[in-house]
DNA sequence: GATCTCACTTGCAAATCACAAGTGACTAGG
DNA sequence: CCTAGTCACTTGTGATTTGCAAGTGAGATC
């Protein structure tokens, strides 16, 4: 418990650049972490804390691939750039990947890797929490995954 | 599975006004929550998902109780401001209270109400998949919660 | 080979966040 | 009691991130 609390207050703990050079623009980019402390918990949520970023990963549980235009299409309605950004970031983590990743981007869809089927548990915790603790506020909520 | 994917693409799921009236400025006022589907992962989200909420809950489970300037104290080196509304954001969702609810707000410490503790397990899923996954990007993480 | 669709990118306004500097209530010491 | 200090915040300002609308370019379709 508690194994990060001996840490200087005035230290960063570190910064690094993702990127898989694999091909297209997309896959290609870099994108910069900055690590905000030793701790497992916070480094998850360095990468994976937002709102939209688990919501692809939900995604590809419910439906094992998905097209960017599928994203699209989901009830959250995320923004096209934003949805770039983060499978650029999901693709460099290894968390997602093309089903095609030599051919072109065009109906190349998304699938998880063994990473990303590793976080269905975390996501079904995440969903059984909102089912119990959620609906209270929001009784039309439904389950998911 | 999917199982909000028959709403129609324009309409809006809701929204919710929490409050909790209980007496001082922080408690008794009101966040607007914009639920963006039905789907309860999404719900979760929502209302968890940015880089902070979770680490309070997190330094709630390592600590049983926290003072506003122990959160400040924590690694990550949250904002005051940002702390201030996470702490009301929680409160309000019954997430967290205060050790003293009837006291003063100096030295009243918060701690997780029972809705709080049921997010113990999504954390230590969450813990685990960094543990897995992301040691190779950034060596130094260590265990937490 | 012109058109269409798909997977993005770009630009700009709006919202959110980080950082620094208050503020006001309690509290300990003289 | 009066003053100085600490704690739990709030406020202001600039920087970063997001949301929305409008492109763009490459491959598929006709």
């Amino acid at each position: 418990m508690a194994a990060y609390s001996d840490r200087g207050l005035d230290q960063r703990d570190g910064r690094f650049d993702l990127a898989v050079g694999v091909g297209t623009d997309l896959e290609s980019e870099t994108q910069a972490i900055d690590w905000r402390s030793k701790c497992s918990i916070a480094a998850c949520l360095d990468v994976l804390g937002d709102k939209w970023t688990l919501l692809i990963v939900r995604d590809l549980i419910s439906y094992e691939t998905r097209t960017y235009s599928e994203f699209l299409g989901s009830p959250e309605r995320i923004s096209t750039n934003i949805l770039a950004d983060r499978l650029r970031l999901l693709t460099s983590l290894g968390v997602i990947e093309r089903t095609n990743p030599a051919g072109a981007a065009r109906n190349n869809a998304y699938r998880l890797t063994p990473s990303g089927r590793d976080l269905r548990p975390a996501l079904e915790e995440l969903g059984r929490w909102a089912q119990k603790h959620l609906k209270q506020y929001y009784p039309e909520m439904v389950e998911s995954v």
